[in-house]
This record gives structure tokens, sequence and C-alpha cells, in this order.
RNA sequence: GGUCCCAUCGUCUAGUGGCCUAGGACGUGGCCCUCUCAAGGCUAAAACACGGGUUCGACUCCCGUUGGGACCA
């Protein structure tokens, strides 16, 4: 029986890919995924005025950042105009639609009429009925709608909702200009691109009754409808650039990975149980409209972040290497171009990765990794680079100039004997090292640290220190 | 203003009439671990918007109120 799933996602290129598309993309990416059905790009330019081909390069890169194919497409609009005239042809010819002669100076002085008179404003309907052109006079389409009854859409995720067909409005299809209004479009082209189901935004659900009506008089089945509920702000408005990042890259850019937004995201009205962290599989195997919540969820980013910690932490040190060099450059902290050992900074990316919640923050940390010397914070070195501190900080440097075999576990052996030769705690030590060797007071364990960074630059920087550099 | 949608801890959510003394997660506080910082473990505070019904029994069903949101104008 299965009719197989085609779902698309229609975004407009007005703007970047932000929280809210990326999320109604996923969503039907999943379903289709899901479903074993076919996933559809839609490019919505029909307003070009608007729309640019920078914006669907940059959609096109957050689908692509974010790992969610699609089979068919990117389509656009803009080069589909001559099939929306024929189905406009097809409606006036079929007597479902007809030309409409009503100046916007007439209608708007209808609307204030109707205002003035307490009446909702609303199309009246007056050229249906009409023959003749109005010779001069440019012409709209406008679509006969049903003036009586109910339309219902059956919301996958909302579940029934009736609207009466008397707030309905004999809609305008083609502008007197010849460009197509939105609602008769998206028709069109669900369904040119046979759409089994819409998965969209709740924002269209009042859209819904005029365009299932369109699917009627082409005579088409009406595909299903599931409204995904809204992502607001903290002030639970809807969510907009004044809530900060909204710009699916701009994650990117602070760090994040695509498989943490995902999952933040598919986690806004969507649960599995107690569960929080899925990997792609799960998600496709798990996925389902039925456990999609109908009330708008607030975007949180201090969740994300932790899934994003939580992502760094279970990638492998050699994944997150090979993402570090970009963020390295960023911060300054290597040439663009210039070569790491890719083998030496996944076993520093293993010591600070527990302790990153960005890719940003793992690229700071790597500074005194990298670096010959230090910038050494002046609140940690008036606390742990006293002179009593230095005395100790000597005698570390005779000792770890005697350990030939320069490893964590041989340097952690040799400064606990040292340590007790002088009757000091292990802390008294280390933490004045970590100073001298990272410049601030918090890092992974101090023998590793002493281990990456290396004999020779751990003796320069401890010499830099001793001589009160 | 009209139409439509929504309503469980601060936030994301579980809950589909008895399993609820309302569960999990983020965040917040405390404790443990510890060379620092994290991670991890344990733990605490924290919610069914309100009012009516229906029912032996409502977080769960119905109605209303209030509050929020979206679309259209």
């Amino acid at each position: 029986m299965s009719t197989t799933v085609r779902v698309r996602f229609a975004p407009s290129p007005t703007g970047h890919l932000h929280i809210g598309g990326a999320r109604t993309a996923l969503f039907n990416w999943l379903f289709a995924r899901h479903h074993k059905g076919t996933f559809i790009l839609r490019i919505e330019d029909t307003d070009t005025t608007r729309s640019t081909e920078e914006y669907i390069e940059a959609i096109i890169e957050g689908m692509r950042w974010l790992k969610l194919d699609w089979d068919e497409g990117p389509f656009r609009q803009t080069s589909r105009f001559d099939i929306y005239r024929s189905y406009v042809d097809r409606l006036i010819k079929e007597d479902k639609a007809y030309y409409c002669y009503c100046t916007p100076e007439e209608l708007e002085q209808r609307r204030q009429e109707a205002l003035a008179q307490g009446r909702q404003p609303r199309y009246d309907g007056r050229c249906r009925l009409r023959t003749e052109p109005i010779p001069g006079r440019p012409a709209a389409v406008r679509f006969k709608m049903p003036q009586e009854g109910t339309t219902v859409v059956n919301d996958l995720i909302k579940g029934v909702i009736e609207f009466d067909n008397s707030v309905l409005e004999d809609m305008v299809i083609l502008r007197s200009d010849g460009t197509p209004t939105y609602n008769f479009v998206v028709v069109v082209d669900d369904i040119d691109m046979k759409i089994t189901h819409v998965i969209r935004g709740d924002d269209h659900v009042n859209n819904t009754p005029k365009q299932i009506h369109i699917y009627k008089a082409f005579g088409w089945e009406v595909p299903q409808f599931a409204h995904l509920p809204m992502i607001l702000g903290a002030d639970k408005t809807r969510l907009s650039k004044r809530h900060g990042a909204t710009s699916v890259m701009a994650y990117k850019e602070m760090g994040y990975l695509p498989d943490a937004l995902v999952n933040y995201l598919v986690r806004l009205g969507w649960s599995y149980g107690d569960q929080e962290v899925f990997t792609r599989e799960e998600l496709i195997k798990y996925f389902s409209l039925e456990n999609v919540g109908s009330s708008a969820a607030v975007f949180n980013p201090e969740k994300l972040l932790w899934l994003n910690s939580q992502y760094i932490n279970r990638s492998s040190a050699e994944e997150l290497a090979a993402l570090v060099p970009p963020f390295l450059v960023k911060e300054g902290i290597i040439a663009e171009g210039q070569k790491l050992d890719m083998q030496w900074l996944a076993k520093a990316v293993q010591s600070l990765k527990e302790r990153s919640k960005t890719l940003v923050e793992l690229a700071q940390s790597l500074r005194y990794y990298i670096l010959d010397y230090v910038d050494i914070d002046p609140k940690a070195r008036e606390k742990f680079l006293k002179p009593e501190n230095i005395a100790l900080l000597s005698e570390l440097h005779a000792t770890l100039s005697g350990v030939t075999d320069f490893t964590a576990t041989e340097i952690e052996k040799a400064v606990h004997t040292l340590a007790e030769r002088l009757g000091v705690k292990l802390g008294a030590i280390a933490q004045p090292a970590r100073v001298a060797i990272t410049g601030g007071t918090a890092s992974p364990g101090i023998f590793e640290v002493i281990e990456i960074v290396g004999k020779e630059k751990v003796l320069k920087r401890l010499e830099k220190v001793i001589s009160g550099g």
C-alpha cells in the first residue's frame, strides 16, 4: 500500500539558513529518511526584490554543513513561471478563476468603508460575474473560493482544525503584473512535485484552507499536513536576530558541531522518552511526527552549549584535530596554511576535549601547547610565582632535565619523588608549574601537559620564569 | 480587530483516566573524586495557569476564563 513519501523544504532566499528553517528542514529530512522517501529542496525565490544568489548559496551551505542531503533539486521557482501561467490558464478555462479589474485604489476604498462600518474587509467578488474586460485596465486573476461550508484540515501534529469558508475570500492568484502569488505557487509546486506530506512551520496554518481549495480545483489529492510549532526567543516572541545568533552558519563559526545543533533542534518539539543524546541513525530510526509536541518552544542556548560539549567529548581526538586548525588561525595561534603534526595535535586535543564546550574554546586552550612562550596571567603570577614558588620551580627544572623518557608516567614519578624529598604537597609544585607552563591556573593534568608541550619548551618556559621573565 | 493555534519545574520535555509522593535533561546550590580546571558520580530546591463540569477517580476528557503566539487586515 505504501505510497512513497515525498517531502520538501522550501526556503525563500531572503536571508541565511536560520535556526527555525533548519529545524523545518531537519524534520522533513528525518521524516523522509525514516520512511525511505524522497526529500526535495525547493528555493522559493519568486520575491525577486528580496531574493539573492548569495542567500541561495548560503542556504545550501547551511544544509550541507548540517548534513541534510536532498534527493531532488534545488528547484527554483523563478525558472517555473511558465508552469504557473499554464495552471492559471487552466483554472480560467474551467471557470474556477476569473479576471478582476478592480484597482488598488478601489480596493482600498472599499476596505476603509468596511472598516468604518465595522465589517470585516474582504473582497466582495464583484468581478466574478463580469463577462467583458474593462479596456485599458490591467487585470489580476482571482480564484473562486467556495462561499459556504467549512474546510477541515486534519493536521498530523495539531489534529482537526476547522475553518469557516465564509472567512475565505477570492484570493488573487496572478497579479496584474503577471506574477503569481505565494499561496498559489506553493500548491502548484507541491502538485507538480507530487508532495505527499507538507511539513512546515505553523505560521502557515491559516493558509492551509485556501490551499486545500486550490488542490481540489485541480482535482488533486490534498497532501497530509503537519504544522510544526514555532521556535521562540527567551521573551517568548518569535525567534529573531535580537535574540542572538539565528544563522546556522554563525554556530559553525562559534565552534559548534553540526550534529550537536541537529540534536538540539530535534529535541525542540520532539522527544523520545527520556533520551537526550541521539546518533543520526537513532534519530532516523525513532523519528515520528506523532511524538512532535504542539506547543511553541523557547530556544535555550545553554542546553545547546551543553550538548555541544557532549558531542565534543564523544568525538575522537583525530576528528576534532582535523576541525580545529581554522579556529587556530582565527585565534592567531598559527598562520594560515601552517602545518602541524596531526598526531601530536590529536594528543593535545585529547587532553582538552572533555573541558572544551566549543571548538573555539578548544583552540584557545591549544595556545599553550603550540606557542613557544606563553603570556602569564598577572593574577596567577601574583599568587603562584612568589619567590618560594620560584625556588620549587628551580628544583622542578633540575628534576625534569634529568627525565630521559619524557612521558607523563615518568614525569609523574619523578615529580612525586621530588615532592617527597622536599617535604611538600604535590599541589605546591603543580600549581606554580601550571602557571609557568600554561600561563594560567586551569589546565589538564600537569604531567600530561608537560609531556605534550615537550621537554625543550617546558624547560625554556621554566627558565624564563625562574630568571624573572 | 477577525481567524487559527498553544498552556506540566526558569527552559526543553515525559505523562495519553488510577502505575504521579508528577519522571528525565539543561541551568542553579551542596557533597564526593582531585595537582588546578573540567568531566564523572551522588544530592537539593524547582511545575500540572485559573474556574467549572464528566467520572468511583483527573496532569490526562469537555466547557469557560486568563495568558501567550501566529496569520490576515
